[in-house]
RNA sequence: CAGGGUGUAGUUCAGAUGGGAGAACGCCAGAAUCGGGAUCUGGUGGUCGAGGGUUCAAGUCCCUCCACCCUGACCA
């Protein structure tokens, strides 16, 4: 290809809308153009990488045995309700009617749509296991997009969906995945972690979430650097405190005047917030839920969801509180509320906890030497606290370390979730009716542009790693008014072009430095400039990531210098200069 | 959705008190020449976000709407 005649339009300002370095750094160098809010147009070289990234990801797919397919993107609303997921997954939801008022969604995933397909068909054991999969677009009408391609209200990802007869083979696919997804991040020379991961809306049982380091991630992860535990946020735990048994003291009711926080508990009562119960109250789908934690510890709102398995979960405000128990929200607590109004729900972080000050259910009042078991009892017991860095891991003990990073994959066991509600059955090998157990896989196909961005630039531009570099090599012609320059450059280009190297000639008649900031800009992985030291026989060969290239001569004869190309391009990786650039 | 901010040339922006729509970069033509967005000459380019109102006169003041960005809940 040659630059002159490639649609890449690059900017030398940073656009105003700039949000991240990937949007900035793929907008400059002609890669994307945003269209509208969270809607993006991938421009010639910006669909190169996305192909290539693609390619990567079937690859890895057809691997494991999976089969590629399509759905479409238009999706009745019939089987979203009955999932149920109409009205759950509700306003993220892009919809839409036909002409007749018959309501339609763009997939933004496609359980529903999957089950709907194989239900009929996938009816016995023999045909089991199958894994499917597709890459297209997806839509979610994202509350603010944000982040340019990392969160984008359209989006191209890959879905994969898996059906067992049990659960050992559920378990083998499961397994398959991540190590195709760990493959996948390997192939794409990126640091990465994989976590353990909350389900969320998606539900189902185990997860895993595969990160890109970096920085500007909005990832936050939990890391173990002596056993290798990892978990998200969502989902990390940290080695339960150990509370030192007390003997026990008469519970009594103390008046605390106009004192609401946990602070302003501490501080009143004299009392350190480790022996203070937080109780937070939150709405459900069956009435309302107490949460209890140690007065030190933050409640960590995906746990609490998952562990009472209601997505619908939200804190209570402060009108319903005083409205349905006659207190203001800072004199809730435990004692007095029976277990039928209130579903008492207790982080094991306040098991073994003597003496301790909850609210007094009362205006102005708490009480001290609250005691388990005697004052109020529990229904649930779980760990619903967020961590913190440098608490213990859970596994060994040592210190937790935070990081960031881009969640790029995730994968789900699904279970017979969906099989159950959408009617997916198989005939076992005795005959009997079963929902398959399933299994789900998301790659994001876009966002992993954005996150290679994101984990590998410096100061003038993208560093592509070579198996999703636009071109890998580009060779800039420093005066193309210059006769020999020009006529060697586009010798070697055809030569580099016959090796089925892909090579990008820039032949614009435009200043050196012109080209160099694109170069840099776009960041081809290898760089041959060919300039005024051709006259002696030399050009050169650079690295993006390397600060000076290297002179070649070519009075050898160009067969050699071919040969060095593609030695630079076989030794060409971006790993080990990862610490170096973004990631803390 | 709530709170805040911004909309003027392709891009980044300037336009105080109401009265001429501007700069730089880009783009086009030409010159010179070419190792880090370099230089010179000439040119191109606008629904001042949209609609309404006040006024002799609105980019500027008022109202309505829209879009985009920032802070929060959601997610591959």
């Amino acid at each position: 290809m040659l630059f002159s005649k490639l649609y890449a339009p690059t900017i030398k300002e940073k656009p105003a809308d700039s949000e991240t370095i990937s949007y900035e750094l793929l907008t400059r160098g002609g890669f994307i153009r945003k269209v509208a809010a969270g809607i993006y147009t991938y421009l010639p070289l910006g669909w190169r990488v996305i192909k290539k990234i693609t390619k990567i990801v079937e690859e890895e797919m057809d691997k494991i045995g999976a089969q590629e397919f399509m759905m479409p993107i238009i999706q009745q609303a019939e089987i979203w309700k009955e999932s149920g997921r109409w009205e759950d997954y509700g306003p993220e939801m892009m919809k839409l009617s036909d002409r007749h008022g018959r309501e339609f969604t763009l997939g933004p995933t496609h359980e529903e749509m999957i089950t709907f397909i194989v239900r009929n068909e996938l009816r016995s054991y023999k045909q089991l296991p199958l894994i499917l999969y597709q890459i297209n677009q997806k839509y979610r009408d994202e509350i603010r997009p944000r982040f340019g391609l990392m969160r984008a209200r359209e989006f191209i990802m890959k879905d994969a969906y898996s059906f067992h007869s049990d659960e050992k083979s559920l378990e083998e696919t499961y397994q398959d995945f991540y190590r195709a997804y760990s493959k996948i991040c390997e192939r794409l020379e990126l640091n990465y972690i994989s976590v353990e991961a909350d389900t969320g809306a998606i539900g189902g049982t185990d997860s895993h979430e595969f990160i890109i380091l970096a920085s500007t991630g909005e990832s936050d992860i939990y890391v173990c650097d002596s056993c290798g535990y990892s978990a998200s946020e969502e989902r990390a735990q940290s080695k339960i405190p150990e509370n030192i048994p007390e003997e026990i003291e008469p519970l009594e009711e103390v008046p605390t005047p106009n004192v609401k926080t946990i602070e302003d508990v501490s501080e009143f009562l004299k009392v350190s917030k480790e022996k203070i119960v937080k109780s937070l109250l939150y709405v459900g789908r069956n009435g309302y839920v107490m949460a209890l934690i140690r007065g030190d510890y933050e409640l960590n709102e995906s746990k609490l969801k998952s562990l009472l398995k209601d997505q619908t979960l939200r804190l209570a405000t402060p009108e319903e509180v005083q409205r349905d128990f006659g207190v203001p929200i800072g004199f809730i607590g435990p004692v007095g509320i029976d277990g039928v109004k209130v579903q008492k729900v207790a982080d094991l972080s306040i098991k073994n906890l003597n003496n301790f000050v909850v609210g007094g259910m009362k205006e102005d009042y708490h009480y001290i030497n609250t005691n388990l078991n005697r004052d109020f009892t529990v229904e649930l017991w779980g760990d619903i606290r967020t961590v913190k860095e440098g608490e213990g891991c859970p596994k060994c003990g040592n210190q937790l370390r935070h990081t960031k990073g881009i969640e790029v994959g995730h994968i789900f066991k699904l279970g017979t979730k969906y099989s159950e509600k959408l009617n997916g059955y198989f005939v076992d090998e005795e005959g009997k009716n079963k929902p398959y157990l399933m299994g789900c896989y998301g790659w994001g196909i876009s966002r992993t542009l954005a996150a290679i961005v994101e984990q590998l630039h410096d100061d003038n531009g993208i560093i592509w790693p070579i198996s999703v570099a636009p071109y890998t090599v580009e060779i800039v012609i420093v005066n193309t008014s210059d006769e020999e320059q020009r006529t060697f450059g586009f010798k070697l280009y055809e030569i580099l072009k016959s090796r089925n190297c892909e090579v990008l000639l820039d032949d614009r008649e435009t200043s050196a430095g012109f080209k160099f900031k694109d170069s840099d800009l776009i960041g081809f992985p290898i760089r041959i400039t060919v300039g005024k030291k051709l006259k002696d026989g030399k050009i050169e060969i650079k690295k993006r990531y390397e600060e000076k290239g290297v002179e070649v001569s070519i009075k050898k004869g160009l067969e050699e210098v071919v040969d060095l190309i593609e030695k630079t391009i076989e030794e060409y990786s971006t790993k080990f200069i990862q610490n170096n650039l973004t990631i803390s």
